[in-house]
DNA sequence: TTTTTGAATTAATAATAACTTAACAGCCTA
DNA sequence: TAGGCTGTTAAGTTATTATTAATTCAAAAA
């Protein structure tokens, strides 16, 4: 939606089950690592930094349970979402008893769609990133409230398309200070959607027209930003 | 507003069980009190007056319905939460017939990010009874009661199928507030049970037709609320 | 058990709102 | 005054939702 794609990490020492599951979470777009064993997920893992890292925990050498334990340590993984896979619903219960840190689990056989369902609800939530959204942001006399997605200016109500608020509420979490197009094109069609460059003024003239003209500032050869002087 | 942890009662026989749940709940910040039966479990209960009770049906000696039963004639405990543990979901169904008293089920396996999500639904619903999952809500002139499955429009009597009735009740217990398909998914049909989108809209379509066009909007793109702009 | 009924879900198509593009107009400033 | 930038408008395109009908599913009745 608004942001770069989620990274998730995928380890198991079957490759069907590799395949299965980067096929499926290709598809839905998230971008996707693949390590067979304990020692190369832990290293991909310090390196990449996935969103979202899923663990087979029957796997030789070091199991699951031991590798979910080093993966805990790791400062840099600390809001890293890990899931377990396991054969049996019951297994998950038996291995909460070793505390290995697991969040969630997905029981086997994966179901693709049900495996979609599970990691799109995990990692669209407090998911380590958008993070600090706040509810509602009043700002030169304008309430924003991401909760209705209503504008309030003074008792009037204005109502926005999805865009046109995303763009309000990026500009007016920090009143004045300046968004370059990059910036705004980064931050509400991610880093890969290209769109031409008229689109963005597009989108802030409709926000004039509805909101008002004195709220965004154009800053030539800049961008914009919300606010007076 | 208080910033006392909230406190959760979990009871049930198997100490897998509500070793899951005490450690998922500590992890998300509640404290956590357990008991192993239903005796247990009333005592402590009137001692420490939890916020929720998560009461597993299925118990030896005492069983849950009985245990509920009890709980709910102690005064001290008119605002907690009672949550029932069912094997399948129709169970709950069949126990609400006993008129036992419970707010709410979960169902196991447990899973821990569905009950996380389901317990933090639960007590940050306005944190205390009263101003929470009442059992009749009103709201632009509809009166929605729980209790009887019925929806009141002046005169008109409205009867409601379970999916559209619990659509109407989610949407209209926060009028304004919009609710993401993902959101609604996750409360009414729980994170693990997978509909295509195109179900949402057909039960929102009939909510439209019984209900009537001006109380259900669309947020395109973003999804749908009570009330009108 | 089989049948019946109604709810819930899927599937396919239509409708509509949102978004993007393109083309051109203005406006600064170097 | 040319060139780079932004503003504006209207016309395309795409994405999302609405609608309808058909199908599946599950509980209740026969």
């Amino acid at each position: 939606m608004s942001t770069t794609k989620y990274k998730v990490l995928a380890v198991d020492d079957e490759p069907d089950i590799l395949e299965i599951i980067a096929y499926n979470l290709n598809k839905e777009g998230y971008e996707v690592l693949t390590a067979s064993n304990g020692a190369d997920a832990i290293k991909i893992a310090k390196e990449e930094k996935p969103d979202l890292i899923i663990l087979d925990i029957m796997m030789p050498k070091m199991d699951g349970i031991e590798t979910c334990r080093q993966l805990r340590e790791i400062e840099k993984l600390k809001t890293t979402f890990i899931v377990f896979l396991t054969a049996r619903d019951e297994e998950f219960v038996e291995i909460m008893g070793f505390n290995a840190g697991a969040d969630d689990y997905i029981s086997k056989p994966i179901k693709p769609r049900a495996l979609l369902s599970r990691i799109n609800a995990i990692l669209r939530r407090g998911g380590s990133k958008e993070d600090g959204q706040q509810p509602k942001i009043e700002a030169n006399g304008l309430i924003i409230d991401r909760e209705t997605y209503i504008v309030y200016k003074g008792s009037e109500q204005i109502s926005l398309a999805k865009k046109e608020f995303e763009l309000l509420y990026l500009l007016a979490s920090k009143p004045g200070k300046v968004f370059s197009r990059d910036m705004i094109l980064e931050q509400i069609w991610g880093n890969d959607v290209v769109v031409i460059n008229r689109t963005i003024d597009v989108h802030i003239r409709k926000l004039r027209e509805k909101v008002g003209e004195d709220f965004i500032v154009t800053i030539k050869g800049v961008g914009y930003k919300f606010g007076v002087e």
